[in-house]
DNA sequence: GTCAAAATTTGAACCGATCCAACGAAAGTG
DNA sequence: CACTTTCGTTGGATCGGTTCAAATTTTGAC
């Protein structure tokens, strides 16, 4: 039985050692922290009563005060912690921050918590130097929370329109409007939108009115750059059919039955997040509906899964590995500059679109 | 332009407030750790001199030394950081893990490095209440490091005899035996085993006689199970080609095509990870070897993305999140009674396993 | 109006280290 | 040998809070 620690308390600190040893703490201090400054004979002789007693180095809780800095970010979301490991967004996105946080030697705190007040405390007591607060759905309890902590944070992909929070996002707007131009250059000419939330108020079928007073800005901005870019094409948006799910494979799938089951279904599917679009693909193959033969879909961010989806999917990407570089060196370089910033993004044209069917 | 921090600098404390709200800062502390056992008008006060001064809160750091736990736990590795976000295998446990730390309201920090002298570093000064260290591959530095700490630790999945670590990991001959005896009982004569690395030397092939004296004993363990299985259905082992890879797409095609390139190909495929396993399919399909008509392949671990490949992979599953809850448990409430836990793992049958060829 | 009980507030001690000005001893200089 | 450097060591101050026994104020009862 080899218990999980080696003794029952460790009540053994530095100046207990310096006792032992018969030196000062000051000089105990320096054998761990520059032992080049202190004469061998007494390093050793400190050294070893460390040894003696058991100490397992200087206690970083105490040296933490003293330095100020703790050297790690924290990341937080409203999601409970399993998100990171689990969401394909968040997971290249979280992929990008700890190679950036490799870089730098820093460490990453992951905070979140299962109920929201659980939450708040897990914000204001985290021992980090600065958050990236991956807001998603508009959450700004959040961003209040971590601007309470006083601490330097960055939004990431902002769902919001407060200009006052430091923010590294996408420009929605432009992006949707590559999807759409895609299609519609393509030749489509019937469309259906797969949104992402508007509010927490469940999934189902939406209007653009509604959408437009989406609490999330991101849902909004998509819409926006869809129609807007649709319209040119003197396509009337206001006959496209807009479901708003809530990014999970059964509303999507709820979104699918009621898109098809009309009269004219659409030839074009615009998706507002990948894994919309991935969920989609499978009720389309499903539903021997071929992609793109029948249907053209064209996703929004830009994860792995979908280049290796089938088919392939038509998507628009996200830089999400810069993204997160951006924000891990807005935290740890805080220059108090950074404000909000909008990264370009990318059409990826993959195998999910095509011409729409003679 | 907003700042990604409000002022310059922070100099207010908890003293600052106290004073100026003119309390002792034993009862400015209390407006924030006990408000309902200060009166309401001094709590007013308090408070309103926090808000005018930009206080953000009793800082954690200074909690932190008197409350002497930093509810949060470290998860260590020798990878990069990323590995925590890339690994199937490492993001299941990580989802487990997590699910059980949002369950008690514990923090996780991820504690890796570049580089191994960072990575002591660290180790060293991770503001943690206790260690899980995956050491995937046998790296007993990390778990040197993490016991120095004298801080409670479990090692997970651990690669090493060393049976005065306490650790939390899977019967690798049991579950090995599991896999082998089930394409035994199909029938199967011609085996191969994709192996996982045996020592930090690359990929090639090998010998029973090599991964005996492994280092990592992960890896030889398994190649017991399936030997000492396979001998008892009278198949000579001494014939079955052993290749080992380092669990990467190249390593695992080179294996395929060394094995392949011989004259009596292998009907079966005894694969020590689902990641192998999935890139061996991958190979396959691309040689238009059928699976599993042409050849069985069975891997290892029971990551999700195993149940959605193409044929479904048969596969030994551990009870990955059951090892990381109770990981977290043997942390946070460690009694130091846990020493090595092996638990059971699970065949789990689906569709890349058959018998062989008539 | 007096006194004990209850409710608040105070201030010193402490958590575990690091930092630094000052000091003593050894080494170097003229 | 007196005098300046250099090297190592010391111990007090500090980081930013929490805690608790003791002091003080309020409240309630008679």
């Amino acid at each position: 039985m080899a218990p999980l620690t080696s003794g029952k308390t460790r009540p053994v600190r530095l100046a207990d050692i310096a006792k032992a040893a018969g030196v000062s703490h000051g000089t105990a201090s320096n054998v761990f922290a520059r032992p080049e400054i202190v004469r061998e004979e007494v390093r050793e002789r400190v050294k070893a009563a460390a040894e003696a007693m058991g100490y397992g180095g200087p206690d970083p809780k105490g040296r933490l005060l003293r330095a100020g800095k703790v050297n790690a970010i924290g990341v937080a979301t409203g999601e409970p912690l399993s998100y990171f490991f689990d969401d394909p967004f968040a997971r290249v996105m979280m992929a990008s921050i700890s190679q950036a946080c490799d870089a730098t030697g820093a460490g990453i705190s992951l905070v979140s918590a299962a109920n929201s007040e659980q939450l708040a405390w897990n914000i204001q007591s985290a021992l980090v130097d600065g958050f990236i607060v991956f807001c998603m759905e508009g959450d700004s309890r959040l961003v209040q929370l971590a601007r309470e902590r006083k601490l330097p944070f960055v939004a990431l992909d902002l769902d919001s329109d407060d200009q006052t929070v430091a923010a590294i996002g996408i420009d929605n707007i432009a992006g949707a409007g590559l999807a759409a131009r895609h299609l519609a250059e393509l030749r489509h000419r019937r469309f259906a939108v797969l949104a992402l939330p508007c509010a927490d108020a469940g999934f189902g079928p939406t209007t653009q009115a509604q959408v437009e007073m989406a609490l999330y800005s991101g849902t909004r901005d998509r819409l926006r750059g869809y129609f807007a870019e649709l319209s040119s094409f003197d396509i009337d948006v206001s006959l496209v059919p807009i479901y708003e799910t809530v990014n999970d494979e059964k509303s999507v799938w709820a979104g699918l039955d009621h898109i098809f089951g009309g009269a004219e279904p659409p030839t074009a599917i615009l998706a507002m997040s990948d894994r919309i679009a991935l969920h989609a693909l499978d009720w389309l193959r499903q539903h021997d509906i071929a992609v793109p033969g029948d249907v053209s879909i064209v996703g929004f961010d830009g994860v792995p899964e979908g280049a290796i989806s089938e088919p392939p999917l038509t998507t628009v990407a996200q830089p999400i590995a810069e993204m997160g570089r951006r924000a891990v060196k807005a935290i740890l370089e805080n220059d108090g500059s950074l404000s909000r910033q909008l990264l370009p993004v990318d059409l990826v044209v993959r195998a999910s679109s095509g011409p729409p069917p003679a």
